[in-house]
DNA sequence: ATTGAAAATAGGCACGT
DNA sequence: ACGTGCCTATTTTCAAT
């Protein structure tokens, strides 16, 4: 993990479609090299996979919210996470320090959807509250932070 | 909006690196017109770009925080927003229905790189008070939602 | 359908350990 | 001598018109 591949990874993070012969051209390498860069850093775990950005608007996905989970002391949290894991609403579900021990964002299509949404998570076993923020806007989302000096872990 | 383009979204957000040609294969058409339907897309702003997506532990980026912002009544959230976005470590900003009208999702290598960011947000013009979560584990993150037949706006 | 470009693969050279 | 990282060269596949 030199400086060449934190670049790759910043390029490829900003456009997950750029070719390997223009990463060669950015960073001063052939083709292959890239290459063999780009299949390390994903056997690394550096790179876990590559995403097209879609509008949720544009696809009917009009409504997002942030839903935290109160659990209840009986909580399993294997089976609640499996649980919301089927949901596939939530396209995101963090476990926190707090109170609200886990927090979901989820898209619908309509406020009917996010009801019934409501309901489904209420009606899991251990959980013992939801509480929902609706998200009146996205100033932006999932913006990529340029990966700088310090490296995580030495990769190997 | 057909049932190909939504095929065609849904590959590509589950990996979004796809060939036009494979793209092909998959909905039965040749890469040409595939190519034509991504094109239109990106477009009509249903496909705004493509990333890789990385392990954020592994570039050195080991904690994630959520943040909710309380304004005061003097807020300009115009001046708000634009200093919240020249932070980069906010990695979402979203604008909520709620008494923290704003919640960040901010990643930063060391908890003394929070503490600092923190006393950044606390210092911006119209923000009153902060609310911050560490979390503990991401059970996952950007699940691409299978997008089905109802279409939002009906894309010319 | 045709041309040009890029990806994949194999083999070899140089460097540092 | 071995592992590593980069290059060249070739074939196949893909992109673009």
């Amino acid at each position: 993990m030199d400086e060449i591949d934190r670049t790759i990874v910043n390029l490829l993070r900003a456009d997950g479609r750029t070719s390997y012969a223009e990463l060669a051209r950015r960073v001063g390498l052939t083709a292959p090299s890239v290459q063999d860069r780009v299949t390390k850093l994903e056997k690394n775990g550096v790179i876990t996979g590559y995403q097209a950005v879609v509008d949720p608007e544009a696809v009917g996905l009009g409504i997002t919210a942030l839903i935290g989970i109160i659990p209840d002391s009986s909580a399993d949290h294997i089976e609640i996470c499996d649980r919301l894991r089927a949901m596939t609403e939530i396209e995101s579900c963090y476990f926190l320090a707090g109170v609200e021990c886990y927090q979901l964002k989820v898209r619908v299509p309509k406020m009917a959807d996010l009801e019934r949404l409501i309901h489904r998570l209420g009606g899991i076993p251990g959980v013992a509250q939801t509480r929902t923020t609706i998200t009146l806007s996205t100033k932006w989302e999932d913006r990529p932070q340029p990966v700088g000096a310090e490296d995580g872990r030495g990769i190997d």
